[in-house]
RNA sequence: GCGGGUGUGGCGGAAUUGGCAGACGCGCUAGACUUAGGAUCUAGUGUCCUUGUGACGUGGGGGUUCGAGUCCCUUCACCCGCACCA
């Protein structure tokens, strides 16, 4: 018979409720984990069989500690702006807020029935006025700190649509909807001051627990290199520009410049006879999409300006030419080119036919460039040195000069944060008539979203709070001066950058948490969520704790101490899930079919947490199977104990229970949960030839299961006689002594082959091992006639005996 | 191109410090019980052959070692991220 999951689930999930099983501890004598997995964008698609894999992960963590007398943090919440609320609220009319709570039940009813033990009482809603008043709190910190700031910057603009899209609504040039062209358009823009935070974001992570290839992507991102700018003046004129190098030691070798085509001097430097030439290759670059600039120009295209620098090296005259190839965004926005040492400059030249002259030796400059180590040549003051030296002497003769100095860049840059859209928190900022500018005073704090019907782009490239006449303007009260609001609004990681912050006090209305619960919580000792998150999410979300930190609002310069990346579920082909595919699993009908215990002990037991992994149908029936015996080894058809269940000692099964309870243990604490689980079973697969069990270790497996299918373990643990939660139950703890056998098995090798097994006492030493192996008959047949070279005995391993 | 990662049976995956490769599960085969089986139980299941005290076997090739899935070199394939970042 197996068991009634649908009955046992609700059940449960009932007592839990009624019992508050899962409230926070905050008992100051225990130690603190605060587990958390990342929490998700409520989509009317309803959950994914994907979101279980990280939620039943720091599930099990959190009821293995609490067993283990730990205060558990374990919370969820809503990242509950974003553009498919709105984009449903202008095609149907209906408020994004209305679509997002419906959304937002749906997701909630989904993940209580996979019976998660969160402390509900500290759900967060990003979209919740009292949750984004402290995101609006924290922008007006990052304001007067100077690290919000205007500025014009390029955006997608979509003329057709009226609107600025993200950059994940433009596919190949157009409106992901609609199929309209985008263009590259400078606007008014909201951006933060992120690269302030760069070195410290750098290094920061090392003493961070997180995945290496993580740190990495960051680091790349960040993408810091150091180098030198160096002035350059421009013949025959008072004009300069300024040039950002890796490689200053190569000066001498630098041929020419170029500016990116974008770069503000470009009018100004080019002589009358270029200017049609030169304008005519801007006009060409900016019809051009991002994607042929870079992905499918492979060819190096440019023009001369007519204009040329002075090499403050060797007074040498470079001509200066404008091509994509140099980023306006990147440096400077203008490079010295030396061709012989750098790839791109190599091919480049040679497409225009420009001088290259090596400087470091040890390549042949004929065929391509060289940026190899070597001796400086043809380089006057750095002739002889190697690089590192000879970066050092160039920048200081730079310095001595006044012609440039060290200097430091960045690949990351600052973070623009402004949306022309209604469903994301209002920018708390007033715009008055004389000019100036001032944030909203904190105490009218949150600036809530004002009501409307009118969700479209206002049509002028504002959002549509534009369009909402008594919201947008003020006048101040004292001065009667009038004012316009802010109309953009917060981009989705806004309220994603601290929610972490917020489950630790999540009603406190004075503030955004206690720095006494701040200091009791942080950091997050385990964060789970998918790798799609690496750069930007992650990035964000330290960048505003390092400011939290720096005001002394937060008491740790990190939020996140230890980092997991999930692997995703593919469908049962090995592809992604998808609609169009037809191979979404819904969690839901898993749920009534097989049960919720059983879809998290699937998803654990498909293989390790970071691996992307086919869902296997197959597979879920045979973890279903394995509750099943379980449940036929402890409950008869009446549905009451076994009498296999005694108060006696069965030595059968002594060795390998304490070996679960260790290994269970240990495998979770390292995230392990596949090989957890295939211990359980090998608990099993021994008990099940058992004629008693001894009622400690049935009650023992019971707990090692009870993090993995909560449900059916307390159905268990009430079986066997309980009348408390099993959650409120102390861990099981192993014997060492019991490990370890009075004797031990070990492998006779002969020439690195296995030729026969000797049963010795544990302590055999290593001279009676060698003795006993050569004695053995099956050894002696193989070593017959051979002379023996060497023996390896390693007490408790093998003996190996080397013959010849 | 650069950075990171992964390659183990028919499949998902196990395997301390280098020490019996393939734990556990799926699938498959045979048997038992059954009116029936997509239930349950039992046994078997890396490949090959001459069925043995056998040979081979962790993407390919080479090396270190008494001994390599594990360490080193080299090569191939696939995945992820970045992509003219000076």
């Amino acid at each position: 018979m197996s068991f009634d999951h649908q009955t046992i689930e609700q059940k449960w999930k009932e007592y839990w409720e009624a019992h508050h099983t899962f409230k926070t501890g905050e008992d100051p004598a225990k130690p603190k984990l605060y587990a958390m997995g990342m929490f998700p964008y409520p989509s009317g698609a309803g959950l994914h069989v994907g979101h279980p894999v990280s939620y039943t992960a720091t599930d099990i963590l959190s009821r293995t500690k609490r067993m283990q007398g730990y205060n558990v943090l374990h919370p969820m919440g809503w990242d509950a702006f974003g553009l498919p609320a709105e984009q449903y609220a202008i095609d149907t009319g209906n408020h994004p807020a209305q679509f997002t709570e419906q959304n937002i039940q749906t997701f909630r009813r989904q993940i209580q029935s996979l019976g998660f033990s969160y402390d509900w009482d500290r759900e967060v809603n990003t979209t919740d006025p009292a949750y984004y008043k402290w995101t609006q709190w924290i922008f007006i910190q990052l304001y007067k700190k100077g690290l919000a700031y205007v500025d014009e910057v390029p955006v997608n603009w979509c003329p057709a649509l009226g609107t600025v899209l993200a950059n994940e609504e433009v596919i190949d040039g157009k409106s992901e909807r609609g199929g309209h062209p985008v263009i590259r358009k400078p606007m008014r823009q909201w951006v933060l001051r992120i690269t302030e935070y760069a070195d410290r974001l750098l290094d920061d992570l090392e003493e961070l627990d997180w995945p290496d290839s993580l740190k990495d992507m960051q680091r790349n991102w960040i993408g810091r290199s150091e180098g030198a700018e160096i002035t350059f003046s421009i013949e025959g004129t008072d004009e300069s520009f300024r040039a950002f190098t890796t490689r200053p030691d190569t000066i001498f070798g630098a041929t020419y410049a170029v500016l990116a085509p974008e770069h503000p001097a470009v009018q100004a430097i080019t002589t009358d006879d270029q200017t049609e030439a030169v304008n005519a290759y801007i006009a060409e670059i900016q019809s051009k999409s991002d994607l042929e600039r870079t992905d499918l120009a492979k060819d190096k295209t440019g023009v001369f300006t007519g204009a040329y620098a002075i090499n403050p090296a060797n007074g040498g005259k470079m001509p200066i030419w404008i091509a994509d190839y140099v980023l306006a965004n990147y440096g400077t926005g203008a490079i010295m080119a030396v061709p012989a040492h750098d790839e791109r400059d190599y091919e480049f030249a040679k497409q225009f036919q420009l001088p290259i002259v090596e400087v470091v030796e040890g390549g042949n400059i004929a065929e391509e460039a060289y940026t190899g180590e070597g001796a400086h040549v043809s380089s006057d003051f750095l002739n002889g040195l190697q690089k590192t030296d000879a970066i050092e002497k160039a920048i200081g003769w730079l310095e001595e000069k006044g012609v440039g100095e060290k200097k430091v860049t960045y690949r990351l840059r600052d973070w623009l944060f402004s949306r022309q859209r209604y469903w994301g928190e209002p920018i708390p900022m007033i715009h008055w008539e004389d000019g100036t500018m001032t944030t909203v005073p904190e105490d009218e704090l949150p600036l809530v979203l004002p009501e409307t019907t009118e969700f479209k782009p206002s049509g002028t490239g504002e959002s549509p709070l534009a369009n909402i006449e008594d919201w947008v303007n003020v006048t101040d009260p004292v001065t009667g001066k009038k004012g316009r609001r802010e109309t953009n609004t917060m981009p989705q990681w806004a309220g994603s950058c601290w929610y972490y912050l917020r489950y630790i006090d999540p009603h406190n209305d004075e503030m955004f948490a206690d720095p006494e619960k701040l200091k009791q919580w942080l950091p997050v000792d385990l964060y789970i969520g998918g790798a799609e998150h690496a750069v930007l999410h992650l990035l964000y979300a330290r960048f505003w704790h390092k400011v939290l930190y720096d005001i002394g609002a937060v008491p740790t310069k990190e939020p996140f101490q230890k980092l997991f990346n999930q692997g995703m579920i593919l469908g049962e082909g090995n592809e992604k899930m998808s609609k169009s595919k037809g191979n979404v699993v819904n969690p839901d009908d898993i749920v009534v079919t097989h049960g919720a215990d059983t879809l998290r002990l699937y998803v654990m037991f498909m293989g390790p947490l970071e691996a992307s992994i086919a869902w296997s149908t197959t597979g879920l029936d045979g973890s279903r199977r394995f509750l099943d015996r379980v449940w036929r080894l402890l409950v008869t058809e009446d549905g009451t104990a076994k009498d296999t269940i005694q108060d006696a000692a069965n030595e059968n099964l002594e060795k390998l229970y304490h070996q679960t309870v260790k290994k269970v243990t240990e495998d979770i604490d390292v995230l392990q949960f596949n090989t957890a689980i295939s211990q359980l079973m090998m608990f099993y697969n021994e008990a099940n030839k058992q004629d008693i069990l001894p009622k400690e270790y049935v009650k023992g497996f019971v707990k090692l299961l009870s993090p993995f299918t909560p449900h059916v373990a307390e159905e268990l643990w009430h079986i066997l006689g309980a009348t408390e939660s099993i959650q409120h139950e102390a861990w099981p703890t192993y014997d060492e002594s019991k490990l370890v056998d009075d004797t031990i098995t070990l492998v006779v090798q002969v020439n690195g082959k296995v030729r026969a097994k000797l049963t010795v006492a544990t302590e055999t030493t290593k001279e009676q091992l060698e003795e006993a192996a050569l004695a053995d008959e099956k050894v002696q047949s193989h070593i017959e006639g051979k002379t023996i070279r060497k023996v390896i005995a390693i007490p408790g391993k093998l003996v190996n005996i080397v013959a010849q």
